[in-house]
RNA sequence: GUCCCUAUAGUUUAAUGGAUAAAACACGGCCCUUCUAAGGCCGGGUUGUAGGUUCGAUUCCUACUGGGGACACCA
């Protein structure tokens, strides 16, 4: 809405030219928006209690603008109080644009999100479920503020983890064999298995530790016939696996980088920052200084002369850069990587200058699960597929006696929706404990009670289907219409600080918002009992509603449903 | 040991340095048996502690305490 774009005009017509920053007042009766008069104060030299009532009359003899009816200094605020049949008039036309709650804040400009990443003979845990959750929302958020997004996804399918695997693999060769000609799910659950029995004896077994030290090297090497075979092969049973996952939570990749195909050249470029005296020999290793600014030193590369992650990551940047020349690189990385990425930042600042200010760590913090049930399957990792199929069976249970088409589908679509909302409804650094009963509830702060809305205002759409075409000419709208149109003037707004701030948690705290005013609406209005202006009004109101909903939940990668 | 992050209702979370710290869950009471009740209305905070900056601090600064993380050959 351009509400405040107009507010902003009366203003600079009357000299006052202000980045005057808007808010909603605390309670409808205070009025539909308002500015806080402290900073226009300081800039005048005033009192912000005289300031606002000057800047209040000032407002209202300028009586062009058709949308504010009155305005009213309260203290130190000057609150505007909007006409509700211009409102409604402004809200409708507003939704029916096509371009509706988009903006053009990121326009001209190339974001690459760079999300998932789980290493291929590893297990695929629920870590990397939020991690795809923020990526896919954030790189839908950054294309509807404008900007040319690609989304990508680095795998690790080099290096000391697929050495502990092999090992593990090389150990169980029989069941190896028998697995091949089972199911991508039985071969990740066996790839689990091998791994958890090499990375054990790795911690405990000295022996068992040079065995995977020597195969790491063999593996980057090539050296080995069979060890290459039979890494191939299960090399593509994790990525299958993944890409089934994928598929279940909507994600497309534009490009898969491999950690295989960046780490000759990592290295290339760690030889070369040691000529420049970028990096520095250090006990047979190779390091970064990082301590000389204030962050701390990693090894490059290792004593073995084999690239770490650092050395790849550095090629990936380099690749990254080439390939798609972004503006913004967002790696969607957990938190224990905070200092990490510090670090290699700054070691590409020397090594690759261009990617300076272009780099992003996009921090979400851990995942645990409250009511304790831990997978079978590993018995130490929760499977990101495991809570999926948890939060399915649950929502089943609670759709067995609806009478509804496609439940199979309802069921996974919802669950889906209940996990990522359960993400995504926390700022993306903090911690989550993730409660399976709550996030299937159907009450309150969840995805299946957003989209049970969406399925409420389609059941009634649907009964009056019969009616083409219903324009509003003089409907005034009642204080609980009024309010949800102001709740839906903010969508676009809120969809833009979202983009400024990366931040999916914005959209969502907006949904429920949005859905909680919905439904004071839908208690006290009713729609389909009415007639005439009235009934067209509450039509297009709650499709409206529906469209805001359903775009909110698009953004954030969330699907809605017909019926549940 | 050094450095980084974090602390808000019983719980999960909100709050560009500004209005009475806001929601949801859970708990108790009332309404409504419908356009899908998966609702509506009513009921609670010394914002971890102690200082400081400010007209004004949940927000900024300092110290302390609790929790988490990083710190050389993993990713």
């Amino acid at each position: 809405m351009k509400l405040e774009e107009k507010i902003l005009q009366i203003l600079s017509a009357n000299g006052l030219n202000f980045n005057v920053q808007f808010s909603t007042p605390p309670n409808p009766q205070m009025g539909d928006l308002s500015f806080a008069c402290f900073e226009l104060a300081k800039a005048q030299g005033k009192n912000p209690v005289e300031c606002a009532k000057e800047l209040a009359v000032l407002l209202n003899l300028c009586g062009e603008n058709k949308i504010v009816e009155k305005v009213v200094a309260l203290g130190p605020y000057v609150n505007f109080y909007f006409d509700a049949k211009v409102l409604a008039k402004e809200v409708l036309f507003f939704a029916s644009k096509k371009d509706f709650g988009e903006n053009k804040f990121g326009k001209g400009k190339k974001a690459m999100v760079e999300f998932a990443h789980p290493n291929t003979h590893k297990a695929f845990h629920i870590g990397h479920l939020r991690n795809i959750t923020t990526g896919e929302s954030l790189s839908r958020i950054l294309a509807n503020a404008g900007y040319k997004v690609s989304r990508v996804n680095y795998q690790g399918d080099v290096g000391l983890h697929i050495a502990k695997c092999m090992w593990g693999i090389l150990r169980s060769e029989k069941e190896y064999l028998e697995t091949k000609k089972k199911s991508i799910d039985d071969r990740a659950e066996f790839l689990g298995k091998v791994y958890a029995v090499g990375g054990q004896a790795y911690e405990k077994d000295e022996q068992a530790k040079k065995e995977i030290v020597l195969l790491n090297e063999q593996i980057y090497n090539q050296s080995d016939k069979k060890i290459n075979v039979i890494y191939k092969d299960t090399r593509k049973w994790s990525l299958d696996y993944f890409a089934k996952i994928y598929k279940r939570v909507g994600v497309n990749f534009d490009r898969l980088y491999f950690e295989s195909q960046v780490f000759k050249r990592g290295r290339e470029l760690v030889l070369e920052g040691v000529k420049n005296e970028i990096l520095k020999q250090s006990q047979g290793a190779v390091i970064f200084e990082g301590e000389k600014y204030g962050l701390h030193n990693r090894v490059f590369l290792n004593s073995q002369g084999l690239p770490t992650y650092e050395a790849k990551d550095l090629a990936l940047a380099e690749l990254q850069m080439k390939e798609y020349k972004p503006d913004i690189i967002f790696h969607v990385v957990a938190k224990e990587q905070i200092e990490y990425f510090r670090v290699l930042f700054k070691a590409l600042e020397y090594i690759l200058p261009k990617s300076q200010n272009k780099e992003k760590h996009l921090v979400y913090g851990w995942v645990t699960l409250k009511e304790g049930k831990m997978s079978s399957r590993t018995g130490q990792v929760v499977l990101g597929e495991w809570l999926l199929d948890e939060v399915k069976d649950k929502i089943k249970e609670i759709v067995r006696d609806h009478d509804i088409k496609n439940k199979e589908i309802v069921a996974e679509k919802v669950a889906v929706a209940a996990v990522k909302y359960t993400f995504l409804h926390t700022s993306t650094s903090n911690d989550i404990v993730f409660s399976i009963n709550e996030s299937v509830s159907l009450t309150g702060d969840s995805g299946p009670y957003l989209l049970y809305i969406v399925a409420r205002i389609k059941s009634i759409l649907k009964k009056t289907i019969r009616i083409k075409n219903y324009k509003v000419k003089e409907y005034i709208p009642e204080l609980i219409e009024k309010n949800l149109l102001n709740k839906l003037s903010e969508f676009d707004e809120i969809a833009k600080i979202a983009a400024i701030e990366f931040d999916p948690s914005q959209i969502a705290h907006y949904l429920l918002d949005l859905a909680q005013n919905f439904n004071n609406f839908y208690a006290h209005c009713p729609v389909l009992k009415t007639e005439g202006e009235i009934l067209f009004f509450r039509l297009n109101l709650i499709k409206v509603v529906e469209k805001v909903m359903t775009k909110g939940l698009y953004l954030l990668g969330i699907d809605t449903v017909e019926e549940m």
